[in-house]
DNA sequence: AAAGTATGTTACTTTTTGGTAACAACCAAA
DNA sequence: TTTGGTTGTTACCAAAAAGTAACATACTTT
């Protein structure tokens, strides 16, 4: 019997990671994560407390935010940056299946952790919709608008491709959809900027 | 003790709905809709099968269809109808507690009838799309692409709305942000149609 | 080396949830 | 009115989940 908890710590937490790629947030029980990482749960209360605190320190571990480099932000062609941000933006959400699971979660979840989570997505959001409005003389609402209609709905897609292939025609379980997508982004930008 | 099957297949029903608005679809399980129904478990078993069947039959019943009338289809004016139709569907996710949680459950789970759903959902979006692509001369691919762009979003923001108030400085909780984003919609068909 | 604390194991209790058996009351048809 | 099926009640059983007690082992400090 070797005694280490940070390595039995991280276990936990890698235990955390498999369930919620696997299955999601709502399926991170005391049990579940037990048997998952071979620890056994006393320690999981010893060490956390709690599955919400597990899942806080999870949270907090795991960079999760929109990792966009606020510092450096645009100069030059608006249109391209739109496009660009929002090719990130879907990137992001279609290569990670924790994060995806993540925006599943919040839309049912009151747990604590995830207002943190969402001021700081508001932050950052509206640093760049500042920005982009200052660039393209657009009202603050207006940028603000259509932001909002992009992520969200790139956020829903996402999340609805892993258990629905086809929406309103689209692929979305597939790259074609999301070209297609991508196009009437891009054309919408065309046109409204 | 009164025998009425009908009125006890009524009374369970109605505790389904009950349970469905206030706490969503997961939360519909055996013993929960038996104490809100206040009628003895097993004749939910006897009566519906399982929570599933039970499920099924509540779908069924409840007319979720996106019920818009689609043997008379826009004439004349296409952005009006554009705007017009996405009007209805904010104010039909947005004054219905039970549709917004169906479409939560429906980002999570693969029960069944949820395909059923889906399969009539896409017939009509399909041939509303079509009919707009007849009067704006756009391809299907570009209508079919506005359309998700716009009532994704709006899904997303409808449910997001119960447990999250503002999102891009957006006030999703009540009407003042709502209104900014239909205007930010009506804009983007201006500017595009 | 002895004592004290942190770590880990085992096995247990409790609570919740799902599922069923056995019986009682009602209704309708013969 | 007897008989048979339907409806409803009560009380259970079983499985899964959360949570804890008691003990054993390793490490640290003195």
């Amino acid at each position: 019997m070797i005694k280490d908890r940070d390595n039995t710590e991280r276990r936990i937490l890698d235990a955390v990671g498999r369930i919620v790629e696997r299955e999601g947030f709502e399926a991170v029980r005391i049990n579940a994560v037990a048997s998952e990482s071979g620890m056994s749960k006393i320690l999981i209360y010893r060490y956390f407390g709690s599955i919400d605190g597990l899942l806080a320190k999870y949270l907090e571990d795991k960079d999760f935010w929109l990792n966009f480099d606020t510092s450096q932000l645009p100069q030059g062609d608006v249109k391209a940056f739109s496009k660009q941000i929002f090719r990130a933006y879907i990137n992001m959400l279609r290569s990670s299946p924790a994060l995806r699971k993540l925006y599943r979660w919040e839309l049912s979840s009151k747990h604590p952790s995830i207002n943190e989570l969402r001021k700081r997505r508001e932050e950052t959001a509206l640093k760049i919709i500042a920005s982009v409005c200052e660039l393209s003389g657009e009202s603050f609402d207006r940028v603000a608008g259509i932001s909002t209609l992009v992520t969200a709905s790139v956020s829903y897609l996402c999340i609805l491709g892993e258990n629905c292939g086809v929406y309103n025609s689209l692929q979305i379980d597939s790259d074609s959809g999301w070209e297609k997508l991508l196009e009437t982004i891009d054309f919408m930008f065309d046109k409204i900027l």
